[in-house]
DNA sequence: GATGAATGAGCGTTCATTCAT
DNA sequence: TATGAATGAACGCTCATTCAT
């Protein structure tokens, strides 16, 4: 070997493997996503969240300390992906009802393209939410969504469009509600009504329905 | 640890939970529900269910084989339950505005009432619903609430109170989700939002607002 | 295969891997005690117990819960194996002479041929007597030695062979101690002095030394 | 679980417990003779020692190459210890009688001063002196008690006060044993035969009952 | 119909140790 | 001299399941 050869510096691709740490812990909780989001938090293994990531099983629990530990970090990456892609609605910005629409809309695109926040919140719901409320973190990702929803609507009562006396909570969590568990519950839906639910068609008729009922409700 | 420990020899006392196959069947199938609607499929485990029952673990495979054929028993059991309650509704005997109501709060209350009914619901879909599509029995289950639905919306149009082309199963899938999220994700979201959604008072504001909603939206 | 012969009843041997819980557990006994006299209570490994007693680890948990409850186990028995052999003592019925001969013979012996009682009681002791203090087994078996020594101690005071105000417990304690840590910590000592306290007649000449040591005390 | 997390990038403080290598060295050590007196050779651990020391684990490496080498320059120390506390005996400028008491005196209160003492001991013994035996260091700390009490022995002798024959190695074995057993076992002795031998009381009449029991014998 | 005894596979976790800088 | 990142092996323990009676 030639042994007063200079160490050629190793291209920035070392850290595929190793030695990144900011690397190596996306890599994990990426895994373990999948993992748990499959699998639930009693049928997720450890070892298949290594092997997805390619790492050494130790080194879970060199970044994340226990498997629970790791769920909540799993769902604290979760809570901050929907926080931030709620940044980009800007209900305040368009006309009561298009504000409506969009969050319906959103609110169903968003769940559609990351079925895993869904089962991790049914995860996460089983063990009444005891990973969520350790979670220093998710308490700082307060949604300002509720805010926002409370201004459109007294817009839309203000314009003589809403009607009045609406919480805002409680919309909220219903335009959530018919996504979520459309989405979530299909597979039994689709069997018990042997109607197939999961098909494309089945899908744009569900956002239909959902945005006809909350603006069939709100508009008087 | 001590539910596996070594018996000290018995008395002659076999007979205590008796040989009844029947009573044990039932015991196993409580036991299972309570187990499975707690900790899900994979968090459950048999030791603790034949624990739960009182009963010798080797009596479980005895009747039901292995855990998942359990759990689809749990499962058969949960739909047939809720089918028997669905068959005091019996909304066909009410103007459509009141079965409307009575559907809305007969949901409602079934899920407060049966907990285990949604998480075992959401271990199912976890799993792609794979042991409900294996059971000859939920097929045999079949709701006729769709139906009755359907008709309780054609009396409302043809009386001019309610909308016309709203479908049947949407507006079922609607309102089961409203009150099937809300209670399911009601420990995210109090921790989320800072609101406990599991007060007596939230729960009466949660029907009232469901109501309002469905019946707002179906009204012209 | 003669399908009609009678099976024939197997011979006792069935025993030897399995369904028999006394010997099974027995031999789970007899492991333990061999690993962890050799490396302690932290140095033992459960699996090399299992391989020691030929038989499925599971097993070990199944008849003793887990590490530290075979390990109190272990001391139980050790403990009944030496009461019952102090049993055979019989101190009340010869002279005082001759009993505080026999006592200190009896202990060194003892010790000498169970070398697992030491090590056992050192690990018990480096773990501050944590599983004796549990055991309600230990605490039934309580040895009449004290008691005994006392009588021993009152006949020859009374017989103007042995000084008066010898505490039992103290002059016990110091039996034992000249034989269990000559015993205990002959590698040591051997190392450091560069005598080997192992040899067969380095034990001769400390049993005649304690003898000597313990009467040369007591005679007055 | 901590210990082993990976830290918030440090500030430059790298100085903290400073470049010193005597300092460090000695820090390991301190942390590893409490950690191996406390749990034994088996239930020591490195992290736990690096975690006392206020080091990077690998630094105990750095120094010490592995566990075992460590446990040896432990025990190192502590043999360096005590001959140190040997030295200021002086037993040949005193008259014999009060030599072996000071003798055994200086036994007892060193064990009870540095129980880690006791507890190493006894793990090397249950390890069969075997890294004592590799110890350069250890060979050359030879104890020059035995003929300082051979000395004292002679002394009392001629002087007509103590019996003749008596093997100072023998003697001195007992003394130590005396102290050594009472002190190492009485965590077990305490629970067997109901006396907490660890009061001051108890403690005092230990020492007075030693020095009569080893005076009784000697003196003529 | 019912049970105590037994098992192979695999679980989450931790070990002493080494790598790369 | 010092350290954060990484690892293979093994740990204590538990899993769903089966055997023998």
């Amino acid at each position: 070997m030639a042994e007063d050869a200079p160490k050629e510096t190793p291209p920035d691709t070392a850290a595929v493997t190793g030695r990144n740490p900011v690397r190596t812990r996306q890599a994990i909780i990426e895994a373990a996503t999948e993992e748990f989001s499959t699998l639930g938090l009693g049928g997720a293994r450890i070892d298949a969240i290594a092997a997805r990531a390619g790492l050494n099983k130790r080194l879970l629990y060199y970044y994340f300390g226990n498997k629970e530990a790791l769920f909540q970090a799993v769902l604290e990456r979760a809570y901050e992906n929907i926080r931030s892609a709620e940044h980009g609605l800007q209900l305040d910005e368009v006309d009561p009802v298009e504000a409506i629409r969009r969050l319906v809309s959103f609110t169903w695109h968003y769940y559609i393209q990351h079925p895993e926040f869904i089962t991790l919140l049914n995860s996460e719901n089983l063990h009444q939410a005891s990973h969520l409320k350790k979670s220093q973190r998710i308490r700082e990702l307060n949604s300002p969504l509720i805010d926002t929803l409370h201004r459109v609507l007294e817009r839309g009562r203000a314009e003589g469009l809403f009607r009045a006396g609406v919480d805002p909570l409680q919309l909220y969590i219903s335009i959530a509600g018919l996504s979520f568990f459309y989405l979530s519950n299909r597979h039994t839906l689709s069997a018990v009504f042997g109607r197939d639910l999961r098909q494309p068609k089945a899908e744009a008729e569900r956002l239909s329905h959902m945005t006809e009922l909350v603006l069939g409700y709100l508009l008087r």
